[in-house]
RNA sequence: GGCCGAGUGGCAGAGUGGUGAUGCAGCGGACUGCAAAUCCGUGUACGUCGGUUCAAUUCCGGCCUCGGCCUCCA
């Protein structure tokens, strides 16, 4: 068995195999902290999660990085108009982001390199460009020369020519080349900005994740990876970057891109405004079900985001906590992830197939007989969940407590059963009913067992 | 216009050259005082037109529709 990946670099699945055989390195790029992160924002988050994990069970040294683009003309526009200091902004933003994600269960990266804390590395980087050729200084900029690197534009799959032919009408004048772009540019008093060998300034967009990936991760790293819409132009100017600045060693071994989440099968974007943020998400859904949504579809296709997504994510992950809670007095036996799981993530990160083989699973579970089985096919469900993320939790608590903004009164509830009880015992099943009546107008289903009764929150 | 991706049963969503995805919903049954949960059973699915093949949803080509990146126009 082995893990495949497919790499936008080579347009198909390859098998993976690490550069050295002692760490694998992951690189992802992170959000540009100026708003809220929205819940297509969260999907390479949580995808490259599950890839960490997965490469995790293999390696022993995974070093994980995500990176935090604090410097940005959309974050000096958001301080401008709120009248606050830059680093306010991003500091703020940047916390949010952080427990909005490990609400939805995401690990901190080993790394979380910031742009503007890489400065000297950027410079040193540029120079590095410039004393090599690969880029020039014009008017306080200084700009990579893309025709200086011969394999331009093989990421995005893009014809340098047309990409000209295009650019050719609003081509700032100083550009030796039409596809030519920032490095390094100059700041105005009232934006950030450091002295540099050209002035005061501040970096262009790309560079710094070349900079923070050459420092913290070395000249090659094994997987680079982030959003669709990075592949052209971000990912194309890093790999021409990184490449030419280091005597041409490749930047990335495999490069990943996931799909985009839709509202009504448009792009969900902030400039579109049909957005929806993890925040908000947070109020209404467990961080889990969220996060299970998201790994619904495959990574690489497209996921129209809607509320009846997020309903049937919480669902069957009350299935598969019903199913613990029935074995909750059982010790799970403790075990991998069967072989079946870790197929079907091997085979490019094929979620949808590893909910099945989950749904297997808890089918075995509930039809357990004895409690070697069901320890063993516990430890086997639990270990399967901790793989994707999910399923660690108490059931109790998961089917009690799952929804954040409920308020249901437990005591009231178990007031309530304890009345129906009696009401039953006594063969008073009108009294009974008219009872569990109405505990379901409060939202909470009730189980009568053969170890009694239980409740939980209606789906 | 260039490049890329997608069109699967009521819904979500995998996959495959010839047998079952899976989940939700529905229907029937078992269990239950009745439910719920669970289990069992249950569906002429693969945009369209051609081609290759003994056999195509799966391969090839055309077309249609939708989405994305870039670009152009405005």
């Amino acid at each position: 068995m082995s893990l495949n990946l497919y790499n936008t670099l080579t347009r198909s699945k390859d098998v993976f195999t690490p550069l050295r055989p002692d760490r694998v390195t992951v690189y992802v790029c992170g959000p540009t902290v100026y708003n809220h992160a929205h819940i297509g924002n969260a999907r390479p988050a949580v995808v490259f999660d599950v890839l960490v994990r997965l490469l995790r069970t293999r390696h022993d040294r995974v070093i994980f990085a995500r990176n935090v683009t604090d410097v940005d003309d959309k974050i000096n526009a958001a301080a401008k108009a709120t009248g606050q200091p830059i680093s306010a902004i991003t500091e703020k933003y940047a916390t949010i982001y952080r427990s909005d994600m490990a609400a939805l269960g995401v690990a901190a990266p080993d790394v979380e390199p910031h742009a503007t804390a890489h400065i000297p590395q950027i410079i040193a980087l540029i120079e590095r460009l410039i004393a090599s050729g690969h880029a020039y200084t014009a008017e306080g900029h200084v700009l990579f020369n893309v025709p200086a690197f011969a394999a331009y534009g093989k990421l995005s799959g893009r014809d340098r020519d047309d990409m000209i032919a295009g650019a050719r009408v609003d081509v700032a004048p100083y550009k030796k080349d039409p596809a030519d772009f920032v490095l390094w540019k100059p700041s105005t008093d009232d934006l950030p900005g450091w002295p540099s060998p050209w002035g005061r300034g501040r970096p262009g967009w790309h560079i710094e994740c070349s900079a923070m990936i050459a420092t913290h991760l070395g000249e090659t790293i094994d997987i680079h990876g982030g959003g669709n819409d990075l592949i052209f132009p971000h990912h194309e100017n890093e790999l021409a970057q990184s490449a030419c600045a280091h005597h041409g060693a490749p930047l990335a071994g495999v490069w990943m891109h996931n799909g985009f989440l839709t509202m009504d099968k448009e792009k969900m974007s902030k400039s579109l405004g049909n957005i929806v943020t993890v925040h908000e998400l947070l109020t209404r859904a467990p961080g889990e079900a969220i996060r299970w949504a998201l790994l619904s579809a495959h990574y690489r296709q497209p996921l129209d985001w809607s509320d009846d997504v997020l309903a049937q994510a919480k669902r069957t992950l009350d299935r598969f906590y019903l199913a613990l809670d029935q074995v909750k007095g059982i010790t799970a036996t403790p075990t991998n992830a069967p072989n079946a799981m870790i197929a079907a993530l091997d085979d490019d990160l094929n979620t949808p197939k590893a909910a099945a083989e989950i749904a297997a699973l808890v089918k075995a579970l509930n039809g357990a007989t004895t409690d070697a089985e069901k320890a063993r096919l516990k430890g086997e469900v639990l270990a399967a969940g901790k793989l994707l993320g999910i399923l660690q939790q108490e059931p109790s608590q998961w089917l009690t407590a799952a929804a954040p903004d409920t308020n249901v009164d437990a005591g009231e509830i178990e007031r309530l059963i304890a009345a129906r009880i009696a009401a039953r015992k006594a063969k008073d099943f009108k009294e009974a009913d008219r009872i569990r009546d109405q505990i379901a107008a409060m939202g909470v289903v009730i189980e009568d067992r053969a170890d009694g009764t239980r409740w939980r929150l209606a789906s």
